[in-house]
DNA sequence: ATTATACATCGTAATATTGCAATAATGTAA
DNA sequence: TTACATTATTGCAATATTACGATGTATAAT
């Protein structure tokens, strides 16, 4: 259907999915590592940066800002975003979370 | 148009959003934290665990295989499922190079 | 005031994803 | 062989996502 049953899964497990989301598509990844390396940044650098629409970016940056990983404050007639510190210290948790839970050097008991 | 125009976006960045993918669907998740948990897995335990018909779990499984973060092997006329600790790995390093670009004590020269 | 710049939002078209019933395929048990 | 158990695949139907032109809004420049 692309409905997603949300009810029948954890909370962690939703929350996990939902951050997922925010590097889910190269776009996106691609404006977080522009958003590193400027360390700040603003749309009409992205529309050259890649090769999008300027529609399309804004539509994009807005996932990244609902999903909480950025935030963007107003400068003028510009934009800045940049990183949110305490989300994506959160998201790196709960990755951190996941990957964790498998070592290199697991018990491993099966194929 | 849904569709995404890989050709604009690095090797990487495609990499990590393909990566993301396994972790963007709370079931795939939680079929994730399974195998974790148990250290092998097979389909219809999932059934029951989640409650998602046989067919969408198979689904699932497959996008999860594709990705390459698991990898499965044939038990009589069951499928053992388990972690590609390699993938794992790559996948780790993947989201550990994206999460290390920022720090909690990052320059931060913006907003 | 007019024009230009920078983003956001809306509407729409196209593709992708999710979910499941039905069915196929394969192995096991009787 | 027949019947059963387990998983994969197919074929939809419904929702989600991606992309962009057009338009709206607010600030800046002339």
């Amino acid at each position: 259907m692309g409905i997603t049953k949300t009810e029948l899964f954890s909370e962690v497990d939703n929350q996990i999915a939902l951050a997922a989301k925010a590097f889910a598509h190269p776009a996106r990844v691609a404006i977080l590592h522009y958003i590193l390396k400027t360390n700040a940044c603003i749309n009409s650098d992205l529309v050259q940066e890649l090769g999008l629409a300027q529609a399309t970016i804004s539509q994009h940056l807005r996932e990244l800002k609902d999903i909480g990983i950025i935030q963007g404050t107003i400068e003028g007639s510009r934009m800045n975003y940049c990183i949110n510190p305490a989300r994506w210290e959160e998201v790196r948790a709960l990755f951190l979370g996941v990957f964790d839970q498998y070592l290199p050097g697991s018990p491993g008991g099966c194929c």
